[in-house]
DNA sequence: TTATTATTTAAGCAAATGCTTAAATATAAA
DNA sequence: TTTATATTTAAGCATTTGCTTAAATAATAA
């Protein structure tokens, strides 16, 4: 941590000490909430989900074929969200399903929803 | 793309096609948003993110000093932002404060709620 | 039991990411 | 001018990521 040639002058004290504090509290959940929106950062992973959203569940098979990608690139797409809880799976038979969990299907919904209408660039 | 052996005999082949048509027709929107969620998923640039809502603009000085780290590293994740519209720039002599752009901070304003209330444990 | 289907896991590797250090740019003050 | 302050940029490097291939696991059918 060198090259701190700039202490301002006209920095707010008060400001810089409130921001450290709420770095501080909030540490554990920037930590959390950045580690699944990295998740979600990633357009194969973000493909996935907006599809279970759309259809409910999907196995890896299903997947592999819809975004003409190789079943273990997808798995272990599906192992991390799942890990993470963005994912829940039900077997039938040798068959998994994968679904997205209640939490983070609200927490997209908004982003599913700009999807839904293909506003995105229109809304970023 | 090798290892297709699970070509389904009970796959949903209406399914299949429908989800084909969704991923190709939003390609790009999934593309596009993937790339801004994928700067969000990056805890450094969440807390600047956040600190930015909560303060309206900072410098790279103040967000260095607030986090703890290199200038040039904190520069560094501005600039990411700032080219992908995130953030803009005002300059006010030798001092360039940042600030989030209105779109963005629209779309991330349900997540910096749940910041907010440090309620991110209990949404996701 | 053996073979088939569906899926996961481990190992390896190229590409991307995030930081450090040092040098460059730009505005303001002496 | 020269010096100080604020910031960016370039180069280098260790770590992480996302994919490929091949082998392993698990349920079902023959």
């Amino acid at each position: 941590m060198e090259n701190n040639s700039c202490i301002r002058q006209q920095a707010d004290l008060e400001q810089i000490n409130r921001c450290k504090n709420t770095v501080s509290e909030l540490s554990e959940s920037f930590d959390y909430l950045a580690n699944g929106l990295s998740l979600v950062g990633n357009s194969v992973r973000l493909k996935i989900l907006y599809l279970l959203f759309e259809e409910e569940r999907l196995c890896v098979c299903d997947l592999s074929d819809i975004l003409g990608m190789n079943i273990s690139a997808i798995s272990q797409h599906l192992r991390k969200m799942k890990d993470r809880g963005l994912l829940e799976t039900e077997r039938e038979a040798q068959t998994i399903y994968y679904s997205l969990t209640s939490g983070y299907e609200k927490l997209l919904n908004p982003f599913f929803e700009i999807l839904d209408k293909n506003k995105v660039l229109e809304a970023i």
